[in-house]
RNA sequence: GUGGAUAUAGCUCAGUUGGUUAGAGUGCCAGGUUGUGGCCCUGGAGGUCGUCGGUUCGAACCCGAUUAUCCACCCCA
């Protein structure tokens, strides 16, 4: 069958079928920043494009060539935000709250756009979780931060990542450190790859982050941004590093972490993958950027945020072979062989419901054979089959799909039956469960 | 943007040196005596072989282009 169309390159769909394990991990990851006092905002997908051109930075790859740009019927230049920071940080601006009692803490799940080529957890739709502090000058908030990434990779039982912080200074210290790297470089120009070459005056920093062994090689021995920022970013940094090891988060310090982004400053993170199969890939990244407010047309207000591609962090998780929740289960599927029937099963469906368990009845019109297939193919709990007899005598029977056990329920009090029942068999589930005789439930799982 | 691999049923894949109506497994649907799932048996639906063009008497197979997917680089989440 030739399709009219398939889904957009560097987009995908999410199934019915797998939906919940990244709701889970949506849920989990907004619950964790409220009980860290961060509340959920949410923006438009688009905005004006010189927001991003003037927070992310207009000589960044990502302003230059990935954005998602066009002109709206009234030839407004829009962007589909290739980022969250820049449409919270916007928000929270225009409405007011940074006048109000700070910091202003925010959270998000956003969908980014950004025109990149495909590839393993690289989308061009991609979803990302994203917390923003505004208004925290002091280096407990960058520890915080991680604290809250920590935290959640914790109740998502995503293990096997590092953290790499670095401190990339201040505008005025940055200066000295670019002429350094200008001159350590500029030295061997000739050797440096193409990209690094034109790099060298636009921007030093980068080529520290070139992955061609040459630029690597030559970049090992490059001037450390440490060693060139001022005295209050040195001290930022090492209060930071002192707030790390006072709560046990462990992290290792990589001068060469440089953001693709132009905002940061001081404090810069990245939580990187170790699984095997995604060696090196950032599951999230983050920072201090104390100039964006202003840059915006706000006060001055020191701030900071970090955000994580959710496909990467369930790519994680699949990996990992970590717990993730199991779908909804039916637990109770209502066979109906005619009409009559049907209209009883929709009745008695909408009681059971009305009591909160998972239901649902034939509305394929199929043979009895069929629905209890059906059923069987659902993992249905139970079936109640409705006939003729079943109406007239108001019982019928209820199987249990595992066991094959019926039970006689009357169909007048059926929901109520239905529901003792049920919790009954929790009660059991629970007491092997947790009981002294473990082993024969697990041996039966 | 650069480099490499791939493209045949919903899914996983066969398809011999180009040769008539393109196959399997699985999934889906229906039956296996009239109202009970899982196992087994039988039957059925479903593919213009990614797309376009070329070579040839003849192309799923050879050639070219294009698109998409996967991987690496770049960049990032």
């Amino acid at each position: 069958m030739a399709l009219l169309t398939k889904g957009v390159r560097g987009t995908r769909d999410v199934l019915p079928g797998e939906t919940h394990e990244l709701r889970h991990i949506e849920h989990t990851a907004l619950e964790i920043a409220e009980a860290f006092g961060f509340s959920e905002i949410r923006t438009p997908v688009f905005e004006h494009t010189e927001l991003f051109e003037r927070s992310v930075g207009d000589t960044t790859d990502v302003v230059q060539k990935e954005m998602y740009t066009f002109f709206d019927k009234s030839g407004r230049s829009i962007t589909l935000r290739p980022e969250g920071t820049a449409g919270a940080a916007r928000a929270c601006l225009e409405h007011g709250l940074l006048n109000e009692a700070l910091p202003c803490k925010v959270s998000y799940i956003v969908k980014n756009y950004r025109y990149e080529k495909p590839q393993a957890g690289r989308y061009r739709e991609h979803s990302q979780f994203g917390v923003e502090c505004f208004g925290a000058a002091v280096p407990a908030a960058d520890a915080e931060l991680i604290a809250l990434a920590a935290e959640l990779f914790a109740n998502l039982s995503l293990t096997d990542y590092r953290v790499e912080i670095n401190s990339i200074g201040c505008p005025e210290c940055r200066k000295g450190y670019l002429e350094a790297l200008r001159a350590y470089f500029g030295a061997k120009r000739d050797e440096l790859c193409e990209t690094c070459q034109g790099r060298l005056e636009r921007n030093p920093m980068r080529i520290l982050d070139c992955k061609s062994p040459i630029c690597a090689e030559i970049a090992a021995n490059a001037p450390s941004v440490l060693d060139y920022i001022c005295g209050d970013c040195a001290a930022h940094f090492d209060a930071v590093k002192g707030f790390l090891d006072a709560l046990d988060l462990p992290y290792t310090v990589n001068p060469r972490i440089v953001r693709g982004l132009d905002y940061y400053t001081r404090t810069v993170f990245e939580f990187i993958s170790e699984v095997p199969a995604l060696q090196g890939m950032a599951l999230g990244a983050g920072g201090r950027y104390d100039g964006l407010i202003e840059e915006l047309g706000g006060q001055h207000t020191p701030s900071l945020g970090f955000a994580m591609g959710l496909e990467r962090l369930w790519l994680q998780l699949q990996s990992l072979k970590a717990p993730l929740p199991e779908p909804s289960r039916c637990e109770l599927f209502i066979a109906a062989l005619n009409d009559a029937a049907l209209v009883k099963a929709a009745q008695l469906a909408a009681a059971v419901r009305s009591d909160g368990w998972h239901t649902q009845y034939d509305v394929a019109g199929r043979s009895l054979k069929a629905q209890m297939k059906y059923a069987d193919k659902l993992n249905a709990r139970c079936t109640l089959v409705l006939g003729d007899d079943e109406l007239k005598n108001q019982r019928a029977k209820l199987k249990d799909m595992a066991t094959g056990e019926e039970t006689l329920v009357t169909l007048t009090d059926f929901p109520d039956e239905f529901e003792q029942l049920m919790l009954r068999r929790m009660q059991t589930e629970l007491a092997e469960l947790y009981g002294d005789n473990t082993g024969g439930i697990l041996a039966g799982e």
